[in-house]
DNA sequence: TTAAAGGTAGGAAAAATTTCGTACGAAAAA
DNA sequence: TTTTTCGTACGAAATTTTTCCTACCTTTAA
């Protein structure tokens, strides 16, 4: 299923993070993006649990949440949705577009390049 | 300003079709998206242009509606918001997991090394 | 000149998402 | 033991986004 903007939020710290509690992710989320109620969060989590978004250990008192998919899994299929609805499915126009923008740096072009010369 | 998901589907349109009327829009996305009422489409792109996503002619009866961004203005910044979000801004991060996307075509990862080969 | 077709405006409702107050139980500290 | 702290559950409210009904005007066709 589709995360919500605010629940990609909560998934990008349990995968930065790995399997977190409700409070561990609210701290995160306090400190690197914006104020928010520890029972917002938890609220979220729970739908997210409830949609199958994450999965839940119960088994102590603080409950542990952890991505029910692979981060690659689910960033894929972002990525191909993205690629599909801004690029009509082209892939190398995402890039072609990435790489026309100023703000994209020479590291990350040098990255790249090293990258595909170990593809061959 | 960020564009919703209805929103965008509508830009999608002008952007590829040129400035329209309402009609013509709601008839594209019924055709190439889903049911949707006339109403609904026009009450939408009168909400963008009150917003200023939109520019809106009114010189005429019919109305015509263009995008009152770039095509490629908007769309780098709703793909710099993507690879910050998703890839903690990091382009080639993005390229790598594109290249690793069982759903990217060989066609499109061929023209992306000739695109970057021509980069330097 | 009247009827029909096609346009805009605007409000209200519906749906989806997000936020948070409050009740209540368990654990830890006093 | 009592109090305080920290956890979950749940409902409801707030907000944002989406949908569409209805009124009313203009143009076109009969």
């Amino acid at each position: 299923m589709e995360p919500t903007k605010s629940e990609l939020e909560i998934l990008q710290v349990l995968w930065q993070h790995g399997p977190s509690t409700v409070r561990f992710v609210n701290d995160k989320l306090n400190e690197e993006k914006r104020a928010v109620q520890y029972s917002s969060t938890l609220k979220l989590m729970q739908i997210m649990a409830e949609k199958g978004i994450v999965k839940r250990d119960e088994s102590s008192m603080k409950h542990i949440y952890s991505p029910a998919e692979e981060e690659s899994k689910t960033k894929n299929q972002l990525l191909k949705r993205f690629v599909d609805t801004m690029y009509q499915g082209s892939a190398s126009s995402l890039v072609m577009q990435l790489f026309g923008n100023k703000t994209t740096s020479q590291d990350d072009l040098d990255e790249i390049k090293e990258f595909l010369k170990k593809l061959n």
